[in-house]
DNA sequence: CAGGATATGTGCAGAGACTGCATTTTTGCA
DNA sequence: TGCAAAAATGCAGTCTCTGCACATATCCTG
């Protein structure tokens, strides 16, 4: 199934899991800058060596699971009806994950705080952001159809994650008062008119509205 | 005039761009992590020290002139008439900002790929331009009137620069074949009519409440 | 269940970015 | 010219991250 092998991979994924959760403790105890990998390493019962086979950067602790984010939107795009215009679908499937999202309000406070303070993880974050835009972009081009040369998908995916996080950005700072799925909607819709025209796989300019 | 003093001013503004000028060169012919500060600091004639009160990090080298290009769109910004909409008046910022980068499109083509190449370097970028985002939001936050609750300015800055992002990506990868400034003001225009109704300051299309 | 194949953990040595601090050199100016 | 501010430099040290050799744990096959 999902579970590929027993202990090996048990132990794997705990350890992992350990690591990130001693970090994001001294993290907010100390201050990023003022934990040392060392630190981390030995609240994990781990040698400081064998951290780095587990992140390769101490930017990514704090960023673990985003690969996994990522293929829950490609996913979500994917279930989206074809007849639908990619800007709508684009819609459905960020408002999806949005609920996601919502889930996890802490943790994802937490992190914004981190971010917020340390240049270098937030830099890592919206480099992964960029690998997304890269993504997304491709995706985008196989369900328009369109040719390699056309901006259109890169603009549409470079768009959606721009509300995307902004929307984010509003939640986290507002007190999350209004659900999340709701913002990033509002968001898109206030887009939406344009890039319906110009998204739309069958021609006929009418979606949302 | 804008020049506050004489001689020491002109070194230090000259050994800057040696620095510059050293590093970019070095980073082309060995790679940018084959090249140590010690070397860039050699090949200039001065102290692998001395470095760092130039230059903070050594991603900072390669994206050197980037405030001048905010304030330049800024000041641009505020050349537009005020009854035009947030949107036409970015639209207009941008492009004007994007003749620029003609003028220069050997040295952006140099930079992108180095950045292409090197993580830290294009996050760095990302980094830079998420500071571009947040003064944008504010300024369009006072061209609008809108209170700081209002997330809309940070939706259109954002969105622009992602508009601005993919444009020049396009622009860089496909040999320069459309003049930049006529795939940033196409760009605008596709996601256009959504925006101009929520970001027109006579309010005709109900703006954000 | 033995025992080799393989994956994983660890220690060591070291490169290289970056910082703080004390000191020297350069430049501006009275 | 000579003094004060600014800039350059040297030095010691911290920390992230890497390559490599070796130890240990896990898995799988016979």
């Amino acid at each position: 199934m999902t579970e590929p092998t027993g202990l090996r991979e048990r132990n794997k994924r705990e350890r992992r899991r350990r690591l990130e959760d001693v970090a994001l403790e001294l993290f907010e105890r100390d201050g990023y800058d003022k934990t040392t990998i060392e630190q981390i390493a030995a609240g994990a019962g781990l040698a400081p060596r064998t951290f780095f086979s587990y992140f390769a950067t101490k930017d990514d602790l704090v960023l673990a699971d985003y690969t996994d984010r990522l293929h829950r939107i490609l996913d979500e795009l994917d279930r989206r009806p074809t007849d639908e215009s990619a800007w709508d679908a684009l819609r459905a499937a960020f408002a999806a994950v949005a609920a996601d999202y919502e889930a996890e309000a802490d943790r994802l406070r937490r992190r914004f705080t981190i971010m917020a303070h340390n240049p270098s993880v937030f830099a890592r974050n919206l480099q992964l952001q960029a690998t997304w835009e890269q993504a997304l972009s491709e995706h985008l081009m196989n369900r328009l159809g369109s040719d390699p040369g056309d901006p259109t998908p890169r603009l549409l995916a470079a768009t959606a994650l721009a509300v995307m996080r902004a929307s984010l950005q509003h939640w986290l700072t507002s007190q999350q008062a209004t659900p999340l799925p709701t913002l990033v909607q509002r968001a898109f819709d206030q887009l939406g008119v344009g890039l319906n025209r110009i998204a739309d796989p069958a021609g006929r300019g009418s979606s949302s509205r």
